[in-house]
DNA sequence: CAATAAACGAGACGGTACGTCGAGTCTTGCT
DNA sequence: AGCAAGACTCGACGTACCGTCTCGTTTATTG
């Protein structure tokens, strides 16, 4: 019995073509924002027709879509897993809240909720780790096991609750203090923390 | 009390306008979207010269703002006050994912997000109540007076986990099952509610 | 009584930009010839938006029609009156001749053919007087009346045969030599000319 | 006779394929007219690949012209002989006014113009013959030899003049009336019919 | 009560980008 | 080598809205 993987004919996609554009979406995506990239100008940027994109991907979002989850929008800010729970989420916050006191981070944080609005996809990848890799749940699903969490806690609302409150304050503009993180962990976490 | 305005002279801004163009904003905002809502389109259906929403307006996030305000956009979710803060909060909660779990309420709150991110002001709303009249934060204030909730409380933190959690959730296109507001509220609510 | 011409509201056409658009077509449809004329081009030239030219004319063959209406497009062949008719016509036909020997001239001629498959009205122009201002059935008439052609000789018929000869030439490419428009119109005057 | 031809390698040009685009170009050549005539369509048809029809044609017009030699695009509109000149162009006259009598025929001939805009050889062909097999000017040539019309004759003239007259009509959708066939044989035969 | 001036409706204007079509070329694997 | 499939770049299409700008009309205030 051979292999018979039965191959389709014709010329097979551009890799080139394909890393350029998302190269050129991520590109344009951080240095105007989600509302002003263009497809005209990711194209010309990419050095590829537009007919190439619409070929591959049917909108603009979905475009960042991709480029998300190739990791090409933001920073990997993979939640750390020090043993300590709590310090580990405030770490992890708190460097998302240097990024947003930034304005081109509060920006392009913006950016990724309007696109978002948009996509279903970005959506669900924000719910679940605010677009990083790595997701808020299952380190607290590693903490529980650690017995650093009750048994039975809300692991789901814990992190929709933090990455939520995040998203919110960038929606919100509203500027961040020294100790925001450590206040906000502390109150999602509140009464999950085994004592 | 003497006539002290020194009006200037030539026809006044036509209150008929501005009501024809607001209603108009809300109407094909909640039909198509904020991506979708063309101010040709707001002109045409409040029978208005496109200059005349620019003279008052200096954009559509700021029209769609002032709807907002005006109660135009959302019904009203006031936030009860039962005396019982996880009750009320529970309560307020369910009505919101009611809303969302029907596609056009869902819709129409992540076109609320989508106007956010344009919009400082919209953003700010959302950020204080979900762009209802009352603050949740307000509320929660009430509780801690009433001995409800513990004295220290975090209580802008709180505020921001459930509200975030709540937008993040329509963002996400996560479904929304019975129980969940209660489970939520638990969550945030956490450690500070009085024993 | 007043004059009360109801006058419509609203800014009105620019003649500025008319005028630029049909210098503009006129100027590209003689470089580069009907198939190869662009509206983006034209826009472009013009300093105009496309849209502009979407408003006021519904395709490209019009926009030419409208051109060749104005004189933009062909020098003016105007058909002489010596009293002579076969001697008129000879001339007439002879200037067409002498265009068609440059290539320029011929091509030029031939893209006038091809606007007139998709515009009835250029296709009516080029029938009634190869496009030029005079028509050369009226010239016939004048001869008639001056008792150079017998009387019911077949005008319109004649006229067509030299027009239609003139312009299979151009889209046959056959060459030209010196004679051919006196032989031509000899053929077509045939019977017609009194004796 | 010894086989000579040193044929070269490789697969030879595929009947099937050329017999398929040719018939597929005059079907959509005759459905939609040359200007909407893609090669896209063409290819999709005949179900080949666009690079088959590349290889052996330059470009549309090459194909159109090499339909219109096979005789897929034009009925055969053969010139009778029947030993009288008149009564045969009359007849032939009229079988093709028949056909610009419908808006189909008309069209067609149309697209048959526009091609030879762009085509040279479709251009020659249109000006022997209207595009079909038979060349007025070879008939015209019997006719003197017969006896029929006069020595000397400009027998070119006389067929440019009657099939230029006919295209001038398709051009500039001229109604057609019963009789014109007989005009206008009569007006270019005019001085040429023996007596 | 004229003169003045702002607001208004209508709508034309220069722009930018859209998403689609088709052209002609190139690549891949099969025949 | 020819072929079907089909991806590629390029250029233009015709449309949708943007925000600005005349127009001529209406409406209020002021001299």
């Amino acid at each position: 019995m051979t292999h018979m993987s039965q191959r389709r004919r014709g010329a097979v996609r551009s890799e080139a073509a394909r890393v350029a554009i998302l190269r050129a979406t991520a590109h344009l995506f951080q240095a105007s924002g989600y509302d002003n990239l263009a497809m005209e100008s990711i194209a010309a940027e990419a050095g590829v027709a537009k007919q190439t994109i619409y070929r591959w991907w049917p909108s603009k979002s979905a475009l960042v879509a991709e480029c998300l989850l190739e990791g090409l929008l933001m920073p990997d800010l993979g939640l750390p897993d020090t043993g300590d729970v709590k310090a580990d989420l405030i770490a992890w916050t708190d460097r998302i809240f240097t990024i947003l006191r930034e304005p081109s981070g509060e920006s392009l944080v913006r950016s990724l909720i309007a696109a978002a609005t948009e996509n279903a996809d970005i959506g669900r990848r924000l719910h679940d780790s605010l677009g990083t890799e790595s997701s808020v749940t299952g380190r607290l699903a590693d903490a529980v096991e650690a017995g650093q969490l009750r048994d039975g806690s809300r692991l789901q609302e814990i992190a929709e609750a933090l990455v939520g409150a995040v998203l919110l304050r960038a929606l919100g503009r509203i500027p961040i203090a020294a100790g925001d993180a450590e206040r906000l962990v502390d109150t999602v976490l509140g009464g999950a923390l085994a004592r």
